[in-house]
DNA sequence: TTGTAAGCGTTATCAG
DNA sequence: CTGATAACGCTTACAA
């Protein structure tokens, strides 16, 4: 039986500040001075209103906080989807790092989807037009769109996280996709490679596009043409264990087998060499293998797995400083992207392809 | 260079209900109507507000109706801290579950901390206590307290997800840890396997004390002692690679070596694995291993990895359901427990003890 | 240093 | 069916 059927704010039944300011015999506005703004006031009373605040278990209505001045204080992380994939940990990584730079930084993080099916999408988009939140990450995606409403019209800093958007004029905190792999592939060339079975991510994903870009201009670099690689996969990246099993069987069904496998994340990898060894081949004897994402897994393979380690933590931080600052500052500033370096960790899985007198 | 220095709410530049209204030539109470309550309203002027409102592309604050009707629609989800631990991914993939069910039943989702420390902790509790959400999901850890305030204090329905709280009264949907653990280790001890390696939580923690004591129990009913297990480890779940790699070190200088591993993570048991193997040890062969979580890179792990599969999508979805429940109806009902089993996967790395004559 | 009063953008009540 | 008008809980000129 609830009595307060006449009451708007329904059952949030905790005391306000008015109640606050009756116990401590003042006035409203000075309980709010002396909470927001100590030093305004007078030090004997900011100590009785503290006390009269504690004694209730006051805490500020942040709503109607956020109404009057416009600033919540508050981030959102637009996720691109499910967080649940495989070894690759990427964006809780990142996440890990945002959100040790935000609290730093006095913000709040809000993450309002975990998918990004309509509603959420809507969600997001309403949290960020209503006023809910000062400045928006955008993780490793596309920038959120419902109802012919995109959350680039919001007035609102914007930076994008681990996906290159600053063609759309947002800022960037990028990794080297792209050199990177050229590197790694270089390498595997170096080792006297010469035949690659690439693991794809799915086709026109800005990852994918970058990587295998960086797979070809190695090749290109060596003299050797793209026949040299065989594209596999080619599905979304959260189906990286079917793709590694998958390129697996086509690996053994080839007549002329590649000799250096490049996966486009660690799951594609793991999986691939599961079914490679129970089917009878030895890494890093017959093939080497390298991938991109640097798990902390990895090291835990059998054999310990080269990877491509992406720093995340910090790619974190930077795109968290680049946004506050634009929330200190709104006034345009052209676009910037801000590339952080991949670096390679190589492991057991990478060997000087098998009968060659490489180059040592 | 700004004009707008005299507005209170800042540089939030979206227009207003009063535009659409004005814009519509109707009052802004109708506006409100047309859009919150369609129905009460002519059908043509709501058209014609719709118009107005596309047109502008309004969105409502999300404040000031919060604050002026007390229901967000959204709840909180609050995490054990970072989600970044290693190849059990228990916490998002729960997420998923919570996410999908959360947002079927109309209510958003809002995750305000990726850390357990101070400040998020306040925000955490600024959220519930200010009126932003209507209930809470607490995840596989305690209830958030900081500056003597404590969740629990709020006036808002509160579940517990893979963490039994309700001797705190507080509704817990849980798993069998321990009957699952005990199912396992008898299952090893019908197989032969005399000697046990148990790789440990943190001592005190909820799973580590269900589990180590689903092995006791099993050892019980088999007639042996506790001396028949080996406890190692005993650090944060987070550290479960490392755990593993000291276990297996530990393993390794063991005079008389176990013959089984229990480990209560997919990490410990992976890590464990890689550092026997190089060891020397075979699986299963020298000896057998099944641990906890159920990571769907168990199958690819050499030898592919036994583990207790948690229904973590099911659990999120029931812990909803609950939640959902509690805030249609808070009048008390006594806090519940519900309990979703886990079943143990077998896979190769689990063997009749060597040189046995195991029952089959 | 403190109190009074206006107002943030909505929704809900009440007349018309 | 629609339009004034009073809240919602808080902050902030402005006055005292």
């Amino acid at each position: 039986m609830k009595n307060n059927k006449d009451l708007p704010a329904g059952d949030h039944a905790g005391p306000l500040m008015a109640d606050v300011a009756r116990l401590a015999g003042v006035a409203i506005s000075t309980v709010s001075r002396a909470l927001t703004n100590p030093g305004r006031v007078n030090e004997k009373t900011r100590a009785r209103i503290q006390g009269a605040a504690m004694q209730l278990g006051y805490t500020p209505n942040a709503l109607a906080r956020g109404l009057r001045v416009g600033k919540s204080n508050s981030v959102i992380v637009v996720l691109p989807g499910p967080l649940y994939y495989g070894a690759s940990q990427i964006i809780p990584q990142v996440l890990s790092g945002i959100n040790a730079a935000l609290v730093e930084g006095g913000y709040h993080l809000i993450i309002a989807n975990l998918d990004r099916g309509e509603q959420s999408e809507r969600h997001v988009l309403d949290l960020a037009f209503g006023g809910s939140v000062q400045g928006v990450l955008i993780l490793s995606s596309a920038v959120p769109e419902v109802d012919g409403r995109s959350l680039s019209q919001a007035a609102l800093p914007i930076v994008s996280l681990l996906h290159d958007l600053t063609a759309l004029d947002i800022p960037s905190v990028v990794t080297n996709d792209r050199e990177a792999v050229r590197g790694a592939t270089a390498e595997l060339i170096a080792l006297g490679h010469r035949r690659f079975q690439y693991l794809a991510g799915p086709p026109g994903d800005y990852h994918d596009v970058e990587r295998y870009a960086g797979v070809l201009e190695a090749l290109h670099d060596a003299g050797l043409g793209e026949d040299a690689v065989l594209r596999s996969g080619g599905i979304d990246y959260r189906h990286g264990f079917r793709i590694g099993v998958e390129a697996a069987a086509e690996y053994h069904g080839l007549a002329t087998k590649p000799t250096a496998i490049i996966a486009t994340s660690d799951d594609m990898a793991i999986s691939f060499m599961s079914r490679v060894h129970q089917a009878g081949y030895k890494i890093p004897t017959d093939l080497s293998i390298v991938s991109f994402d640097g798990s902390a897994i990895c090291d835990y393979c059998w054999p310990p797995l080269s990877s491509i380690l992406q720093p995340v933590e910090e790619m974190g931080r930077r795109a968290v400083s680049l946004l506050i600052e634009r929330i200190n500052a709104p006034q345009c500033e052209h676009s910037e992207r801000i590339i952080v370096p991949s670096t390679l960790v190589r492991r057991d899985s990478l060997a000087p392809v098998a009968g060659s007198m490489a180059l040592f």
